[in-house]
DNA sequence: CAAGAGATCATCT
DNA sequence: GATGATCTCTTGA
């Protein structure tokens, strides 16, 4: 069920890919939040200009740089947290950022529990993802990815360019972001 | 509906 | 001192 260390040491364009499907889960306080992964995006290597392993390692980018299989949580524009995963060996900079998550909300409007996790800003404050996330372990018991079974077939994944990196020069152009074709939760744009 | 502005701060120059 | 791996609200056609 809970996804092991072996499978975030798979190659970062094969964890993007496989992640659709799966379930973010997070113990808080008691009480387990999860939902389904529908989208997420690839940052890959040092040269990759969107990333922000690309101006090297910092003390901010440190856990890119490390074990597979950890949170990056950072804040973007003052007021969100984006939640990625790292992959990939050791020393090599590569994480997945997860874009849109199934939320099953009762209650609410039809539109207000279709779009609380269709975002990485707000997947975050779903799932009460903060800075104090970053660095922890998957592996551990406050927030893990399981495999509930279901498997996206690869003809109802989608590829495309990735979102808000228009300065990333060529590497705008990457086909790293992936989701699940006929979801309706995926994020804007 | 589409386009634009504003919110607000950690990180890097 | 500038700038975002975003989101929500307002404006206007």
């Amino acid at each position: 069920m809970k996804l092991n260390r072996d499978f975030y040491n798979q190659p970062i364009l094969q964890v993007a890919q496989q992640l659709l499907g799966k379930f973010l889960v997070r113990k808080c306080r008691g009480r387990k939040i999860a939902g389904k992964i529908v989208e997420t995006e690839a940052y890959v290597g040092l040269k990759d200009k969107a990333s922000h392993a690309s101006r090297g390692r910092t003390k901010r980018t440190e856990i890119m740089f490390g074990q597979a299989g950890h949170a990056y949580v950072y804040m973007i524009y003052g007021m969100y947290y984006c939640l990625n995963i790292v992959t990939g060996r050791e020393d090599y900079p590569a994480a997945v950022l997860i874009r849109a998550i199934e939320t099953p909300l009762e209650g609410g409007t039809r539109e207000s529990r279709l779009q609380a996790g269709s975002g990485p800003g707000k997947l975050c404050q779903y799932f009460r993802i903060d800075k104090k996330i970053n660095g922890l372990d998957l592996t551990g018991n406050v927030l893990w990815i399981e495999d509930r079974g279901i498997k996206i077939p690869k003809s109802r994944i989608t590829r495309a360019k990735r979102v808000g990196v228009d300065y990333a020069g060529e590497y705008k152009n990457r086909l790293w972001r992936f989701y699940i074709k006929d979801s309706r939760f995926i994020s804007k744009t």
